[in-house]
RNA sequence: GGCGCGUUCGUCUAGUGGCUUAGGACGCCGCCCUCUCAAGGCGGAGAUCACGGGUUCGAAUCCCGUACGCGCUACCA
């Protein structure tokens, strides 16, 4: 490389969304990029007409920067190696494709789908080891390939393999890897379309957008030979190789879509934050050697290597995703929260409520320790929002004596003394009634917990008396008497 | 089938020849705290380091073989 500078690329082709194996593979390309004072670059490889989707591209990018991995050069934001779009690099692969022909590196063929099919068979009916084009061709003669040019026959481009070579290259993360040319085909360089495969274009556009570090995904490996003929065949230098473990099932099969959502916008809807995704997809192949589980991005910025990398697939554990999730939801600032929490208001039934933020910054307070997701602070305390309008039956069962209703209209009248309570005021006429009755105290709390929330399980009991206020605990004190009784009967 | 890559608790992993009776985390179980649930603290179960051979005074760590898994084997990426 000309400079030193650090330049790598993420290369999704787009499929319509992005899989967290890509994200995974982004954000390797990020921290590395990040950690070297580098530039990360997004480019799409979008060769294929036949799997072209309406918008793929857009989520992609829409994907990436919610993620927060903003990249530095890319379609959208431009930059000095453009474009950055593979379909609107035709000419260039072109170009390049006919200086490989000219130096014997690469050749034209003509042959139909059907003779590469019969072939195909044939080869497999002998039982050959390995299918390969077998260069026929290579041998026409220049007239024949100039005639049937002219005659606008369908023709690709096909590397040249040279046998009995040894091919070998170094991987950061494989170490030293050997193919032998034997087994690698003479590769399609640009099909009969003008499109340029993968291969091709892949080489050209990192040589050309001066990447000095490959990293990409483990089912690059086998196809690597052909990239390093194809450097070599230019007499380019070779970026560094890196390919990364994948993301497995749980029945260790490569991560699909069958068997769960491999969407990072399906991780984001279901209420994940990027955070969460983020740190937990740095952890799945990588660590920094020490304990440290909880990172931020300009944490992993600092700590990333390559060298640390794994081999070894990782399996995709939602378990783990969600703890880290209720991890990073803890730590982030109420103030945060807040703003999470009502967008997330806005989406559901209560977007016409109108709750003040007080109130709401009052339930994150006391919701905080016991959520996972943002979506939590709604349904797993709809009591805050709405009086209850069934009683949790094994709490009833449980709770619920022949007393209870006049114990609670006892705390009732007592509460109902009370001017602006706060949580401590609340606290002190419980501890009163409790002791008049000369009963313990959650004898008092459990009913009242469920007679004003429905539920046995909760914030503390002052706190959720509190934020409800005392209008709102009379009136629930009130119809629980009657409901339960209802019920019970 | 061929080629390539891999294999430490259920899962993510630490470990780079002696400090290891293999450490941490998630999950699970128990105890403490406590008005419940969480959070937090403490503790427990859980891996003969895939298996078999070597090398070595000594191996999860080095070498060879086998098994299994995964990837690639397209005019897909």
């Amino acid at each position: 490389m000309t400079n030193s500078q650090v330049r790598v690329r993420f290369a999704p082709s787009p499929t319509g969304y992005l899989h967290v194996g890509g994200l995974r593979t982004a954000l390797y390309n990020f921290l590395f990029a990040k950690k070297n004072n580098g530039k990360f670059i997004l480019r799409i490889e979008d060769t294929d007409r036949n799997r072209y989707v309406e918008g793929a591209v857009e989520n992609l990018i829409k994907a990436l920067k919610w993620a927060g991995l903003q990249y530095d050069e890319g379609p959208d934001i431009g930059g000095p190696f453009g474009p950055y779009m593979q379909s609107q690099r035709l000419d260039i692969y072109k170009k390049y494709a006919d200086e490989l022909i000219s130096r014997g590196k690469a050749y034209y063929c003509f042959c139909t789908p059907e003779r590469l099919e019969a072939l195909r068979e044939e080869q497999q009916k002998m039982k050959l080891p390995q299918a390969k084009y077998d260069k026929h061709c290579l041998h026409l003669s220049n007239s024949q390939i100039e005639e049937n040019l002219a005659k606008g026959i369908p023709k690709v481009v096909r590397l040249n393999v040279e046998p009995d070579q040894k091919i070998e290259f170094d991987d950061i993360i494989r170490e030293h890897v050997e193919f032998d040319s034997n087994n690698v085909d003479d590769q399609v360089l640009i099909k009969s379309d003008g499109y340029p495969t993968y291969h091709l274009a892949n080489v050209v556009d990192d040589h050309l957008m001066q990447i000095t570090h490959v990293i990409r995904g483990e089912e690059w490996l086998s196809s690597t030979p052909k990239h390093v003929l194809l450097y070599d065949a230019f007499g380019w230098e070779r970026p560094k190789f890196a390919h990364l473990p994948l993301l497995l099932n749980p029945d260790r099969s490569k991560l699909s879509k069958r068997q769960g959502d491999v969407a990072v916008e399906d991780y984001r809807d279901k209420g994940y934050l990027r955070e969460a995704l983020i740190n937990f997809v740095a952890l799945l192949g990588w660590n920094a050697g020490d304990d440290k589980e909880f990172y931020y991005l300009n944490e992993l910025i600092e700590k990333f290597s390559l060298e640390r990398v794994n081999k070894a697939g990782a399996v995709f554990d939602l378990q783990k995703l969600n703890w880290l999730n209720a991890e990073h939801l803890r730590r982030k600032p109420d103030t945060e929260l807040l703003l999470l929490l009502k967008e997330e208001i806005s989406k559901s039934e209560l977007k016409d409520k109108n709750i003040p933020d007080e109130k709401l910054l009052l339930i994150i307070a006391a919701m905080k320790e016991r959520v996972t997701f943002v979506k939590d602070f709604i349904f797993n305390c709809m009591y805050f929002y709405k009086s209850p309008s069934e009683y949790e039956q094994k709490a009833v069962e449980k709770n619920w004596r022949e007393d209870t209703p006049q114990h609670l209209l006892k705390l009732k009248s007592e509460f109902e003394k009370l001017v602006n309570p706060t949580k401590e005021d609340y606290e002190h006429a419980l501890s009163k009634v409790a002791d008049e009755l000369n009963i313990g105290k959650g004898k008092l709390i459990h009913p009242l917990r469920l007679a004003v929330s429905g539920q046995s399980t909760g914030p503390g009991m002052f706190d959720l008396l509190f934020i409800l206020g005392k209008d709102e605990v009379l009136n629930r004190i009130e119809s629980a008497i009657k409901n339960i009784k209802s019920i019970k009967v």
